[in-house]
RNA sequence: GGUUCGGUAGUUCAGCUGGUUAGAAUACAUGCCUGUCACGCAUGGGGUCGCGGGUUCGAGUCCCGUCCGAACCGCCA
């Protein structure tokens, strides 16, 4: 037997028994007549005592020993004489009797504490020294505990966790597929999916009604913070229900993990918010409503006063910063070169001051008279002490980047605190996106999405307005799921098709088989995805995803520790009839 | 594809407007130390300053290129 207990659960009573404990050394401390080491396992530290004056030999061989040194020990639980009360297991130290090594290690490259100094890279590398650590140890944990949370609150309303494929069928439309070669059928290839959406609506059509499916989904897409190439979902798709009942159960899936997960209630009803509203009032389509500051439309009160900026500016808005009209200069200045990074792309900022005593000063007094900016001031809620910030030019790109300064401000007045949640929904998204460089519409949310039903008529005259039954949750600016209303009637499904640009026989290749399904007996059918790394990742407080992914790929899609991707041999490359051209100019 | 920041000891970093033998902390090794728990004290070893080129009497420092890492924009139905 290696271990009759973990290091993490002997305690006081314990005093007196025989106990085998193994792990890794985390520390080793010599005080000359007597060794400390703390030996570690997943459960926790517990500490070992070697003395010279009882046995010399065995106290020199604990000195012997190195840092994640993986070792046996038999020996008698003791009381301390000096208590440890930041370790579970303080109270009490095993006094060794018999030591063996199981396995030496090497000098580790970086500390395996909870504050490490380890950079990303190196502890990509050593990834399993990196996954040692609590700090990580305790996301992995989470990442347990909400899937079986996520699991329990499904089952218990009658979904079915049903596993679809890995090796799909590619789609050109959505994401670039990662592709997989088939030997069997030279030439031809699989797609890794995107997401089962497919095969779960085909799953609505054999009428399995309350499907989930806990899935990795895979896309070629350039990575960030909050994105991995492959990452995982919460699946989900539900029959004969309607865009609210989908609302109301996965919304109840949300409260059920931050009951039992965070101990947070929410007794209200998630907030909805319209795509235009979250635009116009956000700047985002996940706006963080974890505090106000709202953008205020300026663009009939500034325009045609002479200054030609905003003259020339389709858009004016702004946002108050409470408290904020005695930013200095290079505070404002700092804004400024903020918002001009090519990234959020204004051409500059202007600033109206309503200082405490009252006064108001502006960057452009020369164009407006102290009425006039009372009258922006006003309608931005602002009172003195406040400092309006305003931004003009192109609509939506003004909005977008306003959204950006309000987050800014919203970090350096620290209102996006940590431990306050605050959820909504974004509805009514538009069903299509005009696409300029392709000249053709894209599906916004993806091609069997419903259109919102007062809207169908406008397929044969406004497509770009209509309205799709679609649905995303947004969590603290995060967007943690989406979905939507399918299409199940065949007309309908034609409608939409023909608004994208495709041949009845380019409809056909691509989704043929889910066409014809659909020619089956096709009930009413919605759906929901929620990102579940970026769920956990919210809930343990981080902003990147990779450190709740056990082995996570780098910003080049990289597995540091796999060296992955790499090259195949000649006769796998044969094998698959593949020939690989590395010369660009050949492509 | 683009923008920004970074690459100096095993590791995390400092190194000014270019100047003589490139530092600190930590890790590691050795010695001392019987109640530590970030133990303490002393001593020691450890560097292709990412790589290539250029400017200069002289480059870790300036310039160009390149590789690697990170954040972001594009992209991500």
């Amino acid at each position: 037997m290696y271990r009759t207990h973990t290091c993490g659960e002997l305690t006081m009573k314990n005093v007196g028994q025989q106990v085998t404990l193994a792990g890794w050394i985390q520390r080793i401390r010599n005080l000359g007549g007597m060794t400390f080491i703390d030996l570690r396992d997943r459960y926790g530290i517990t500490q070992l005592v070697f003395n010279m004056e009882k046995n010399s030999q065995l106290c020199e061989e604990a000195r012997a020993l190195g840092r994640e040194y993986v070792i046996q020990v038999i020996g008698t639980v003791a009381e301390r004489e000096n208590k440890n009360p930041r370790l579970a297991t303080g109270d009490i130290e095993i006094l060794v009797e018999t030591l063996k090594i199981i396995n030496p290690s090497a000098i580790p490259p970086f500390t395996i504490e909870d504050e490490t100094d380890g950079g990303e890279e190196l502890r990509m590398k050593y990834r399993y020294l990196d996954l040692r650590r609590n700090p990580l140890k305790n996301n992995l944990l989470l990442r347990h505990r909400m899937a079986q949370e996520v699991r329990r609150y499904l089952d218990g309303q009658q979904f079915i966790e049903i596993e679809t494929p890995v090796l799909m069928k590619s789609t050109p439309e959505g994401a670039r597929d990662f592709v997989v070669p088939s030997r069997m059928n030279p030439g031809q290839f699989y797609a890794l999916p995107q997401s089962p959406q497919t095969l779960k609506q085909i799953l609505m059509v054999a009428g399995y009604d309350r499907y989930f499916q806990i899935v990795k989904c895979f896309r070629d897409e350039d990575l960030r913070a909050d994105r991995q190439p492959e990452f995982t979902q919460i699946d989900c798709e539900m029959s004969f229900v309607d865009r609210d009942d989908i609302l109301v159960t996965f919304e109840g899936l949300i409260k059920h993990l931050f009951k039992t997960i965070k101990g947070i209630d929410f007794t209200e009803p998630f907030q909805r918010m319209s795509y235009a509203d979250a635009m116009a009032y956000f700047g985002s389509d996940k706006p963080d409503i974890r505090f106000d500051m709202k953008i205020v439309e300026l663009t009939s009160k500034a325009k045609g006063k002479g200054f030609g900026i905003f003259d020339q500016a389709e858009y004016i808005g702004g946002i108050n910063a409470t408290g904020c009209a005695d930013y200095s200069r290079k505070e404002i200045d700092a804004l400024t070169e903020f918002v001009k990074r090519p990234q959020i792309g204004a051409s500059g900022m202007v600033y109206v001051k309503y200082q405490s005593d009252g006064s108001i000063k502006s960057s452009i007094d020369k164009f407006y008279t102290a009425d006039e900016l009372r009258i922006w001031l006003e309608a931005a809620g602002a009172k003195p002490g406040d400092l309006l910030l305003i931004l003009s030019g192109a609509r939506e790109k003004t909005l977008k980047a306003l959204g950006n300064l309000r987050l800014e401000m919203g970090d350096r007045l620290g209102l996006r605190k940590q431990d306050i949640y605050a959820p909504l929904w974004v509805i009514d998204f538009p069903l299509l996106e005009w696409d300029e460089e392709m000249q053709r519409y894209f599906a916004m949310h993806h091609p069997f999405t419903a259109p919102v039903d007062e809207d169908i008529p406008l397929f044969n005259t406004d497509p770009s307005k209509i309205r799709a039954k679609a649905y995303d949750m947004v969590i603290n600016g995060v967007e943690v799921g989406g979905g939507s209303v399918r299409i199940h009637q065949k007309d309908l499904q034609a409608k939409m098709f023909e608004a994208l640009g495709f041949t009845r026989e380019e409809a056909e290749y691509q989704f043929g088989f889910l066409m014809n399904a659909f020619q089956y007996g096709a009930p009413p059918h919605a759906g929901i995805a929620f990102g579940f790394d970026r769920l956990v990742s919210l809930f343990a407080g981080l902003e990147s995803i990779r450190d709740v992914i056990a082995f996570p790929k780098n910003n080049a899609g990289r597995d540091l520790m796999l060296d992955s991707p790499s090259y195949l041999t000649e006769a796998q490359l044969n094998e698959l009839r593949i020939k690989v051209v590395t010369d660009e100019k050949n492509c």
